[in-house]
DNA sequence: AGGATAATGCAACAATATTGCAAATGAAAA
DNA sequence: TTTTCATTTGCAATATTGTTGCATTATCCT
């Protein structure tokens, strides 16, 4: 696992720090759920909040993580797939969004809705979020 | 038009002000396109800033407009349909963004997309965002 | 090990949003 | 029309989320 951790960093062109390795970790153990800052800065209670900001907003350059927005106030993130990288991201995938918990998940399914745009209007991709309860809120 | 909307204030139970009056009327200038706190502050320069944060809340709450999720630093609103109310929203359409100029408009397309959820999970509604370029943006 | 370069930590600042409370206002009752 | 009073407003204070500048520290390549 800390290969695991390491590598990923290093296949992204990063710098293998104590900061990155934790956040990373962190990721890994959500288990598809996306993380906030919020969220991180008590699962990393010795973190820098501003490295953190950095740190978030660098693995979503480097495609390690992508934004999940889900209309929370702070921005979430989750792990990216394997292929995502720098210059190019794939997570087309839907998301779940938790109304009671606010938990939010990456989904697998795809979001494959054609939709009718204004004319002159051109679509470059789309993203499907699917409210409800999960699991634990009934 | 002025009587459109001091009823619809009357109908969704609020009093009419100026400052209502003049945030329903800048919404319905709008046509269609959702609009956030600076707007509207540039829009409306003499409003005072907390007032229209209220403002927007409590039209939210009461069904007058409905969030709109597009990954913009600030919440975004729009005006709902006539059947939304203050006990239920019906604003199931899907909603465009232009990533040139920043733009989110409301579609007329309802997200029927049916997703694969996890064990135990239950939907109760999706939301379908449509990211691209705008008339204006080519 | 040395040195170029990237990352960190801290302070300052910016943007978005909420809360408390006294004064002003809208609309229903008198 | 005037009175009444709950609602709404405006202002101050505060909270939350996020960015930028810069000196110091750490990483990694040779
Ligand atoms: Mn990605
Ligand atoms: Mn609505
Ligand atoms: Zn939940
Ligand atoms: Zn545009």
């Amino acid at each position: 696992m800390e290969h695991r951790i390491s590598d990923l960093l290093k296949k992204h062109g990063l710098r293998s720090t104590t900061m990155r390795e934790e956040v990373l970790r962190t990721f890994f153990a959500a288990n598809k759920r996306a993380l906030d800052h919020p969220e991180l800065e008590r699962r990393l209670p010795h973190a820098d909040r501003i490295t953190l900001y950095r740190t978030l907003k660098t693995f979503a350059e480097k495609g390690l993580i992508h934004e999940v927005v889900d209309g929370g106030l702070a921005t979430k993130y989750a792990l990216c797939p394997d292929s995502c990288t720098e210059h190019q991201h794939h997570d087309e995938h839907a998301h779940f969004h938790c109304q009671d918990c606010g938990k939010t998940i990456c989904l697998e399914a795809t979001a494959t809705a054609t939709v009718q745009v204004p004319t002159g209007f051109r679509v470059k991709q789309t993203h499907l979020v699917v409210e409800g309860s999960c699991d634990e809120c009934f």
